[in-house]
DNA sequence: CTGCTTGCAAAGTGTTTGCAGGCCC
DNA sequence: GGGCCTGCAAACACTTTGCAAGCAG
């Protein structure tokens, strides 16, 4: 089901492209490394990645990068609590997906996109307030680390 | 509806002496600035609202404190999206209510306890993941920046 | 007294910024 | 070539930690 990391590089260099953005090394670098990592890496860990393969992009520079990207909506963050940001590519299978963050394990899992649906119309019919869910940082438990400390 | 700060600061002193904690003038600090101030305040703010006072209080203690009122449950924090902490008195008045920072104007607001209960039940059936509310930072657009953004 | 708490200073994360030079288009 | 991007280093915001002295119980 997961799309060839080579699409996923493509559609976002396209997408730069099209936004007339300029295509460097840098930004090669660190959306190929997006793509293929297809985890939710913090901007340090892709900082650390990329340089493996690229030693030659600094740090601050993937910050930029990262930053940039996530104007255009090339790519999303998640802010985890207490953490570092989660970023990943916004390709369109990931599309609309919400963000978990395991208490227990520390991995961003994903969950299905409605799943706050019903909770952003009660606040708006309540005058309340207007969630964004794609803001929101879920935290719990994961069904792995679940499974570890409650066992059947 | 707001209770008296002091019937706040009495019962988390009391909530600290029946656990065998201490008594110190940084914790007494700590409470009584919490107390008054009644917002959410970041360890920051609060920090520097304790030194107004109570100059001789350390930051660093001002955190630690905050860690060991938040372990007995005196006070809780929300985790807001790539901020600092906010801390608040956990007062029965306020109980088990949820939080949410409005991205335009920064602040911290409460919303209803029970928010996200069709969510856990949700999650928890399809067997997806253990969501504690208490730990989730809603974020979005609160009712005062709604209003300048969208005039009537 | 005993040992939990504090003040202080320093280190640690995660992230941003100013600047000069470099490369994309 | 013009100006966006980058590398570098330093600053920044927030938080944690080691240690010796201090105070609560």
């Amino acid at each position: 089901m997961k799309p060839e990391p080579a699409d996923a590089i493509a559609t976002a260099l396209d997408q730069l492209r099209s936004r007339g953005e300029r295509i460097t090394d840098a930004r090669r670098a660190v959306i190929e490394t997006l793509a293929h990592l297809g985890d939710h890496p913090s901007a340090e860990q892709l900082s650390t990645s990329v340089q493996e393969t690229h030693p030659s992009v600094h740090r601050a520079t993937i910050y930029r990068t990262l930053d940039t990207l996530t104007a255009l909506g090339v790519a999303t963050h998640v802010h985890v609590s207490g953490g570092a940001s989660a970023y990943h590519l916004a390709s369109s299978t990931h599309r609309d997906h919400l963000h978990a963050s395991c208490l227990a394990c520390g991995r961003i899992v994903d969950l299905p996109g409605d799943l706050l649906d019903p909770v952003v119309s009660r606040l708006s019919n309540e005058g309340l307030f207007l969630l964004d869910p794609s803001m929101v940082a879920l935290a719990g438990t994961c069904e792995d680390c679940l499974a570890v400390r409650a066992p059947s």
